[in-house]
DNA sequence: GTCTATATCCAGATAGAC
DNA sequence: GTCTATCTGGATATAGAC
């Protein structure tokens, strides 16, 4: 059913092949049974014996998989950094400073909405003593290059700037997130905030502002 | 040394009353040192038999003092809201709307980066199952409501304009924190944000943009 | 108001049989 | 790769003696 995609030379050691990827596949399946887990119950929620029941195993044997706790929190920390920057890749950036804002700002705040857990795993430090490995850590760099290679590309430029509007953005996110979730108070004035930092960083918009 | 300050006629009953300031002074203890742990561990670090040992009781003792877990968060939950009203109080509205939020802005990035744990349990949701009481929450309105009401006697007005200006706020100390602990990289954009945000609601600055 | 004793349950992690 | 068995330690909470 699923073909041999790995990069060693065609027909070596299809045994052991197979072996990994149903290890991965494992891994994949833990790794989605433990973003459930914390999607419903938050962070601190996730416990190694709830979530190895909940794919049927004893809590014991997820060691095979993962090392740690520590370890599935990174994996899931790589894991939303690489789903955040497959959205933000597919901006395009012809359409201008205004529109690509726009853009990327939606996407950061609905990216926050819809898993207030994930984003509180990626962009704060909610677990006493977890820290992403350099692995780990690169995909979160990745999404910050992204964005502003993104605005470079549209004509945007400046890190002090670039702060302020991750700023801005973050707080958007924030307070969508703590008072008013599942609906769209803060997710509203994305444009307005555009308008606002656009204003800001390059003059006053073109003809229509209300 | 300390003087009767209840509400009760002169002179009735002064054993109940000091059985009372003991017990008020107890939980004031007992408060301080919840504050200690999650300052240096997290909000989820707190334990209540920790936190007994911490001021030499038997965990069971606790409950004296506070019925649960939760009440003890509700009271810090309290607690920190009162603190920010009285310092975002002693704010005055003489300066004009740009100083006024210059203010606001500085005590509201100064109060979350000097105690991140403190700043989570009061705007974020992070302890699953945890809501503020009715008596706490009224505290949490209290402090909006001194700011929006500082903001209308300066000048300022516009419910929309006032959830921009929140999460802009917010959006600069939830980076500070969570990007730069204990540096300012993002609480030194405060003046840069505020005449942004004062160009956007206002019009462009008086006569200083570098 | 504080304690001992206890109840109940869970955590993360390791060793070793199969 | 998964299991049983086990370790060690913790959690929140209640009952009742003193």
């Amino acid at each position: 059913m699923a073909p041999r995609t790995e990069t060693s030379p065609a027909g070596a050691r299809p045994r052991q092949d197979r072996r990994r990827q149903r290890h991965e596949a494992t891994r994949r399946e833990i790794l989605d049974a433990a973003w459930a887990m914390v999607r419903s119950g938050g962070l601190a929620a996730l416990s190694l014996t709830a979530l190895a029941r909940s794919v049927g195993m004893e809590p014991q044997s997820l060691y095979t998989y993962f090392a740690s706790k520590h370890a599935i929190y990174d994996a899931m920390f790589a894991d939303g950094n690489r789903e955040l920057l497959a959205r933000l890749s597919a901006v395009p950036t012809s359409g201008g400073p205004r529109e690509l804002l726009r853009q990327q700002a939606r996407i950061f705040v609905e990216f926050s909405s819809e898993d207030p857990a994930r984003s509180q795993l990626l962009f704060q430090r909610p677990i006493p003593d977890f820290e992403p490995s350099a692995e780990s850590y690169a995909s979160a760099v990745e999404v910050l290059t992204r964005a502003r290679d993104g605005q470079a590309a549209a004509g945007l430029a400046g890190d002090a700037q670039f702060d302020l509007w991750t700023a801005l953005v973050a707080g958007l996110a924030a307070q969508q997130m703590a008072n008013d979730p599942g609906g769209d108070r803060y997710a509203r004035l994305i444009d307005d905030a555009v308008d606002m930092y656009v204003g800001h960083v390059l003059g006053p918009p073109p003809a229509s502002s209300p």
